[in-house]
DNA sequence: GAGCAAATTGAACAGCGTTCAGTTAGCTTT
DNA sequence: AAAGCTAACTGAACGCTGTTCAATTTGCTC
């Protein structure tokens, strides 16, 4: 048993998360338990709701964590040239990297969360700041800020689907095809209609069918 | 208890599948157990265990149910016209509209399966199906077959993401940006690079950095 | 040294997946 | 009809889970 006042509430709940954080990447998300990371840093299940609401709660803390590990990693590998499909493309393949490097942290950010129940303001905050590294990314395409957010969110969402294609080929078939050509292939048509179609508006909608 | 031999094991197999499925459009799949569906059938567990290998067995086969219901609900809304992009966006539609319609089932096609066990052979071809109608959406657009699944599969991949995130927001925040518009930018931004690039091959793949 | 309050514990509860010895029910054989 | 057999079925048990909270321990103050 852990000395009463040895740690102080913050350095608890760091060192839950520290441990929180080796669990998932042993186990994935399905192997992060309470009593694990109770035992992992020497106290018990009680003292954990001392510091976490629950164990979604906990898991968000992760999660956060998680956000702004990747908002480092794409600044650090940002492309600062002038060409925006460059850009786009590092940014790109930073993130598939990271999904790469880091699969079940990675994953727990959307394996998590899918409750009802709204994420709190500060988390959606951090999940902005990596979307703008992307909007910032295509700004220099698109005049209209809003519309450059339309568009990071869209070629976003896709490249995100790649990645995920991607680490479930990884985990199921071996047959691993390059998903960095096909991100390349998703980047490159979608900048050449984007540069085309500058005077198609998207919104209002133009219904299809 | 149900008598002894009222029931065939095919028909026990059934009766599980159907109540699995109403516990997941209710609770979602967190809330699907082997107690609840074995208590919804009027059986045991111990009974369940007769007829599935376990519960990742169930899911399975309730996933390729719903596999097989995704691919019966595309082709009714396929578009037989002459126009690809049509076609494409059609198919992208009614993928959006099934994952809005029948959010649990679907959201259970990607919560379940991210373990290491490969999916069985039988299951990859019923995924296999699914593709196959975007590829033939694809193939008017493309001469060479391999690079129609290609294209598919980042198209796809591109799609699904948008989905995620139009059903992600539709749990968090209200502030439902239109899902068919961002489909529709995906897909005419796409194929205008699609059909000015037909020179420009993607494999093997011209390394970025 | 007594008393207090905060920190910490761990047993308890309900639920989970899974197993398997034991019971039951229908059919066959005598 | 009775006995025996076998497949169907049960449900208690095991070890795990998240969560709660009365009870205990600890360091500090008076």
């Amino acid at each position: 048993m852990a000395r009463r006042g040895e740690h102080s509430r913050e350095e608890i709940r760091q060192m839950a998360l520290d441990a929180a954080e080796t669990i998932v990447a042993r186990e994935g998300y399905p192997g992060l338990s309470t009593r694990k990371v109770a035992a992992a840093i020497r106290y018990t299940v009680g003292t954990l709701y001392l510091v976490f609401e629950n164990l979604d709660d906990l898991t968000l803390q992760v999660n956060a964590r998680t956000l702004d590990a990747l908002y480092e990693w794409l600044r650090a590998r940002q492309d600062k040239g002038n060409d925006p499909e460059q850009a786009i493309l590092a940014l790109a393949n930073a993130y598939a990297a990271y999904a790469e490097a880091e699969t079940p942290r990675w994953s727990m950010l959307f394996e998590y969360a899918v409750q009802e129940n709204a994420q709190p303001e500060w988390y959606l905050h951090k999940l902005g700041r990596v979307f703008g590294l992307v909007e910032a990314a295509l700004a220099p395409l698109s005049a209209d800020a809003l519309e450059t957010q339309r568009i990071a969110r869209v070629l976003w969402a896709s490249v995100h689907g790649i990645c995920l294609l991607k680490i479930r080929q990884r985990l199921t078939l071996a047959g691993n095809q390059d998903a960095e050509a096909m991100t390349r292939m998703l980047i490159s048509h979608f900048l050449c209609g984007l540069r085309q179609g500058q005077g198609q508006k998207f919104s209002p909608p133009n219904p299809v069918q």
